[in-house]
DNA sequence: GTTGCATATCGTAAATCGACGATAGGCAAT
DNA sequence: ATTGCCTATCGTCGATTTACGATATGCAAC
């Protein structure tokens, strides 16, 4: 770590006055972030990255949580826009929205 | 219990079976992601790589916020180590951990 | 229609978050 | 030591999250 102890060279050389950040901005990469805010949720994303798609059952196999537990992430990760479901019969098919990840890494590249 | 094959070939045209991802992979990817989960702490982050280094007050007052719970944000982005602080005189002295956001950024992208 | 399966939603409880004011602690100058 | 400033922590509140079982919904087959 850095030792500062000259209060004026290494630390502090505030002077310059930066604007805000867009609020905006951090309001859309504080969404995508809070959805992989939890463990549950990074695998579910990596178990998909890893298919080409994945039954909501499948993921719950998975998973050492209760179907509705999944289910609810699964919709807080759909909310996001980070995964898409389409009804396939009775089942539904989960599937990364390879858009919504781009956005993710390229506003994390961008910090 | 995948029973379902015959009928399902537009969705999920995988048999092959993978394995979890790794959990403690999946909970520090977490728990950095939740470090940036809220717009306040993604702005401070931003405040911080714009500069070299930042006072608290300084954030304090680039943010709608108490300074209480700016100190909150602060705390969470230190024990996930995205930022550190360090004492300079009577006030604090914050800055980026590059480290911690390299890591982030490479879990990021290696999604 | 009914049955059976897969998923979503409801209801609820415990835990955590986010916000604030008030207060405590640390450091420098007096 | 006292004062004054800056930051951290405490206490509290309401809102949100997370978890589960139970129930409802939707679809296909019978």
């Amino acid at each position: 770590m850095v030792k500062a102890k000259a209060e004026s060279e290494k630390c502090c050389t505030t002077s310059e006055h930066f604007a805000l950040p867009d609020v905006a901005w951090a309001e859309e990469l504080a969404k995508l972030s809070w959805a992989l805010a939890h463990p549950a949720r990074v695998r579910i994303v990596r178990l998909l990255l890893n298919r080409t798609s994945c039954m909501c059952g499948e993921i719950v196999e998975e998973m050492p949580l209760a179907q509705s537990t999944v289910s609810q992430h699964l919709k807080i990760l759909k909310e996001t826009g980070l995964v898409q479901g389409e009804i396939d019969g009775p089942r539904v098919c989960y599937c990364i929205n390879k858009d919504a990840m781009a956005k993710l890494k390229k506003l994390i590249a961008s910090l």
